[in-house]
DNA sequence: AGCTCTTATGAATCATTGA
DNA sequence: GTCAATGATTCATAAGAGC
């Protein structure tokens, strides 16, 4: 739906939603965007609806990054996070989205960026997780482990405990699965023409695995181009996601009120 | 040297210290622990020390993680990067240490947490900081990319001068070694007996051959087995732990005051 | 299909230049 | 003086082309 979410929502039933997935736009002083020091406000007017339209057991997962301001990593984000959580959200858990394949550059006083923040926020501390729809297959995950890392990781920063990748094979045998931690190794994917996505496919797959069931509501209020939706489609999850630019819905929304 | 760094500190001469780089005790509600309200003010008290001592163009690495109270990730580690910004630090970067081997088990709530904070803290915007040391063997991608370069990358840069293509050649042509990026894949260590492994070594090696040179003093004002100064030992660095139940100093400490 | 090789580009950051 | 725009730096991935 196209339009700012504050107002949106407004029209939503409570406790619809099951969960909300988004990667909000980043405090900016250039004129359009929220500046860091009315960022926090900002969001957590929006937050009050994010809460009201959330189910009681449902999760709202925030994917966000501190950028540079004047060579320090700026506060708004921590402190969006202590807001969040004096209004009543409760900071579950930290997911960390390690981006393999981060951008280039040299600077005299910072390495690469190559992570994010993706916050876990509840509304209480028993809500719905099905780890089972997440587990990775042994192989699969010793593979894409390895690829992640890169054969030259593994060499450059384990020279001493080189032993431990074939321990650990050997304790996988007989087992088939295993469940994932919460250090997400996807690469940014570069479509290499026209709109960019904010993040990559897999990492609100991995979101709407763990906190939905097939059928469940999934709410991307700053949905740009809809990736969220997209993959929520995919597995046979309603979504909804709105944006100041765009609308995006992909099945007919079933007695939202 | 033995007993609590607030008090060891005080004989310290200022600005003699070229690299903290430390992993404090967490909060703790039992007792004989410092309880998560207090934690901040029993830290800055500290801190207030770290500047002192700490060379201008010196670097604070603080490695932490938020441990889980009532089911909710406490928060007053983000608290103390607050309280800290507000003391004077800069908060320049965030390292991330992704633990390659992290405890198993399984939680109702929560994957299996792999990963730590590494704030890094400065007193000035120019401070020393020597990547080259760090850098990592490259990618297996390069090798076809060398074969010959791409006309984009090429061009990219300057297709107004020109002069950029033979400054670019001449900088990749033999490269053999990228610079990492801010997530550090290590493996913990499992001493096994007794004390509960703190990081391991590769951690405190990573951030003592980024931020100081051979010769240059290294304090870990909770330096608890010392892992710290071993490294800094075998690096040609001289160091100082501080700990209430121990003392490590490797080498005689020239002129300290 | 499967493989190799080529090419574009991604929520980046800092120093410098220009308004 | 501040603030905005431009240039320089640099790595990993996937899409696409070619065989």
């Amino acid at each position: 739906m196209a339009g700012d979410c504050l107002e949106v929502l407004r029209g939503f039933p409570e406790q619809r939603v099951d969960l909300i997935v988004t990667s909000p736009p980043y405090a900016d002083r250039r004129p359009g965007g929220i500046s860091p020091d009315e960022y926090t406000e900002w969001f957590m007017a929006r937050a009050t609806q994010f809460a009201r339209v959330l189910h009681p057991e449902g999760s709202f997962v925030l994917n966000i990054k501190e950028n540079v301001i004047n060579g320090e990593r700026s506060t708004y984000v921590i402190e969006l996070v202590l807001a969040l959580r004096k209004a009543g959200w409760l900071w579950t858990e930290e997911y960390i989205w390690h981006k393999r394949n981060s951008m280039p550059g040299r600077w005299p006083n910072r390495l690469r960026d190559a992570w994010e923040h993706c916050y876990h926020f509840t509304l209480s501390r028993r809500f719905r997780m099905y780890q089972d729809a997440v587990r990775v297959p042994i192989g699969d995950w010793a593979e894409r482990r390895m690829a992640s890392l890169s054969e030259a990781d593994m060499t450059r920063q384990s020279s001493r405990t080189g032993s431990g990748v074939a321990k650990r094979v050997a304790n996988w045998a007989g087992r088939t699965t295993v469940l994932p931690t919460n250090v997400l190794h996807f690469a940014t994917e570069s479509h290499n023409r026209g709109h960019h996505s904010a993040f990559p496919e897999a990492l609100p797959e991995f979101f709407i695995k763990l906190f939905t069931e097939p059928g469940h509501l999934v709410l991307d209020p700053f949905c740009g181009t809809g990736t969220t939706c997209v993959v929520a489609d995919r597995l046979g999850r309603d979504s909804v996601g709105i944006d100041v630019d765009k609308a995006v819905r992909l099945r007919p929304l079933p007695r939202l009120r």
